[in-house]
DNA sequence: GAACGTCCCCTTGTTATGCAAGGGGGAGTG
DNA sequence: CACTCCCCCTTGCATAACAAGGGGACGTTC
């Protein structure tokens, strides 16, 4: 199938990028990267997509970014998570999860609602 | 916490309708009460996004309506699963489900990468 | 030395979707 | 009478993700 888009999910991508500098510093190519990865293929994120939204957060406090060089000796522009990011991170793991959680209770109901949760 | 706001998770909307719908013909006031149950509060539907997104459903020939009368006795609007719509929601259902495994992949991911992944 | 692929950054324009904030009306209850 | 629940709908707004560009530098291959 198609690679899904983020587009279905709009605001997954924050915390997917939060959650990709927990483990240090990263360019913006190795957020994509990682990302791809770590979901094996599934989140492709667009370059488009990506740099607005490493503004977005930095402008936020959530992150803040430094130049530097690459593992391949190129200039590339490494973001960190602040403290505050931090935070932000576990409170939307958490409401990604309770979300989830929700819609899955949704669409995997298997028993038709009482009547009287129709009315 | 805040109930949750579906403009989270765009697209959401689309697939939470088409299985609310497989109970059987609702109308818009039903789907929503219906969602809001099954997910124990956690899924509140606006009237102002959840009429749009039935006419686009409708349009798609995903759902088609009809006016009757409530349990209630009151003018209302029912809307039905097209065959169709089946497909579809089979095909969302699928496409929510593979993207929730996705991002929970990465989110939960407790091991740092290796260093040729980031690179 | 030209061409190509990979690495790395960014912008502009478009589209869509959900929200906020309205409006209307009818039925039943205190 | 006022109020709440039931039921439908619209307009205007914000904004995020996409598509589709552009630029530059390095390495390897032919």
């Amino acid at each position: 199938m198609d690679s899904a888009k983020l587009e279905f999910f709009r605001g997954t991508l924050d915390v997917l990028i939060l959650k990709a500098l927990v483990w240090g510093p990263l360019h913006g190519y190795a957020i994509t990267s990682l990302i791809r990865r770590q979901s094996d293929d599934a989140l492709l994120l667009e370059e488009g997509t990506l740099y607005p939204a490493l503004w977005r957060l930095e402008n936020k406090r959530w992150l803040d970014a430094e130049w530097g060089l690459s593992e391949n000796n190129r200039k590339a522009k490494f973001y960190r998570l602040t403290a505050e990011g931090r935070r932000q991170l576990r409170h939307e793991v958490k409401t990604w999860e309770a979300y989830a959680k929700a819609v899955a209770k949704v669409l995997g109901a298997t028993q038709p609602p009482l009547p009287e949760e129709v009315a």
